[in-house]
DNA sequence: CGTATAATTGACGACGGTCAAGCAAGGTGG
DNA sequence: CCACCTTGCTTGACCGTCGTCAATTATACG
């Protein structure tokens, strides 16, 4: 089910230029990159904690959360990713993960050996600062979520996630106006949050007799995106894009 | 107050070499960065959020810890930093930052200009690689951190925090067999676990009296270190030691 | 048409927060 | 040298957010 493909790289390529601007030629060598393709069903393991990687991958398509188990049973999301984020990019410079990451949509991934990457990095130095730059906004997220689990209410916390999740799909052009793809489903925003899905559940359903967002069939359409904002405690700096002029709040 | 100063890097080079293996050349331009030195009092803030510095710092004495001011009058403590540590290693390649970093303790501080890390990882690309390594490690405590907040109890969160800062202050060197420095308050354990200090204070009792431990002036004591670890539902793993065969659970 | 997944709702209880007061220790100044 | 203040730790009473357990409904899928 593996092949060699060249035709997946155009969302890394954006998301590299979304934190840091690279040139048409940087963006070449990208692109040329040795890419092992991959279509891997939802809610798979495409690596596990423990586990040695030689190679990194990226999502082409679909979405795919990094999560811990603790004692037995219970799981943490740290992260969701988009099309276009490579998630185990620290494999690069760790010796073993630290996290799983799996599906939760049928995603489109693309593997990459290190040895590729370091050498491409090694020609073009900016593309190094570029990935160490995603590994840094990866830890800013990372930062914003423990304020997020630690300190604020279920309600503001989920709202908070609509946001970022909104902000970043739209930085990576997946999004139209008002509307992005939101497969996530209630447990898992329960997992990610540190709540119950029960929990989950009561505390949408405040956001949404509010009139903030529509939700549902996998699609989240803002409807009062500055009421969200201010519902999430909402603010994009921490998401280190080159612009996000457009959806900072207006205050 | 600040002099120019080149007998503070020790901490600093055995911090990079506790993660990565480097040469004796590459301890060099280390030890022959351009640094600032600066003694600051405790609970000063040594950066602040939303500043762009044009300098790096490491502790080279004493504590620091990073966070975030949530809707203003809660904060959560998103890391300790102990000697060695570069706190806003991450402001090279980030233009803002979305973090505050103040110490816990009197502190000496080295300040290093991004022009000379910059260089001298241009002259040693180990070095790049020894310094992103360190902002992937403290994304790997971030990870951690956010399982510990979102998905243990009180006692366990605050077992794990201590099992946490007994290796790494061994890993630096900065311990006896059993004992390390431990200025840490109780408030400033609540603001790092997402608990309240009064919660804190009673789990802390809790553990105690389970006779993990000594807590007391400053200094934490373990006497029950297998047991300190199952309290804590602590592995060193994620700390991505080069060594740590000797603190891990003998399970 | 049966099964699995996801969302929803109800009842109940516990973990941990808030408010408030008391205590211990160290530093400061008159 | 000793009041005084500040900081940090401890304890008590009360309550609310959120978790657990359980059942029901809705939708998709084979």
């Amino acid at each position: 089910m593996s092949t060699m493909d060249h035709d997946i790289t155009e969302p890394l390529v954006r998301r590299i230029a979304s934190v840091i601007k690279i040139s048409e030629e940087e963006k070449s060598a990208i692109r040329e990159l040795p890419i092992r393709r991959s279509e891997i069903k939802a809610d798979q393991d495409v690596v596990r904690e423990g586990e040695s990687p030689t190679r990194m991958f990226f999502i082409a398509e679909g979405m795919t959360a990094t999560y811990k188990i603790v004692s037995d049973s219970r799981r943490q999301i740290v992260g969701f990713h988009l099309p276009g984020d490579a998630p185990d990019l620290q494999s690069l410079h760790l010796r073993s993960l630290d996290v799983s990451i799996a599906t939760i949509t049928p995603s489109t991934i693309g593997f990459v050996p290190h040895t590729a990457i370091l050498e491409v990095c090694d020609r073009f130095p900016r593309l190094t600062t570029a990935f160490w730059r995603h590994t840094l906004v990866d830890a800013a997220i990372f930062r914003e979520w423990m304020a997020n689990i630690g300190q604020r209410s279920a309600p503001t916390r989920i709202a908070h996630l609509l946001c970022e999740l909104f902000v970043r799909f739209r930085a990576v052009g997946a999004a139209t106006a008002d509307t992005i793809n939101f497969p996530i489903t209630q447990a898992e925003i329960a997992d990610s949050m540190g709540l119950s899905s029960v929990h989950v559940n009561r505390s949408l359903m405040g956001l949404r007799a509010k009139g903030y967002f529509v939700l549902q069939d996998g699609t989240l359409q803002v409807l009062d995106w500055e009421g969200l904002q201010v519902a999430g405690d909402f603010s994009p700096h921490y998401l280190h894009l080159r612009e996000f002029g457009d959806l900072a709040r207006s205050s």
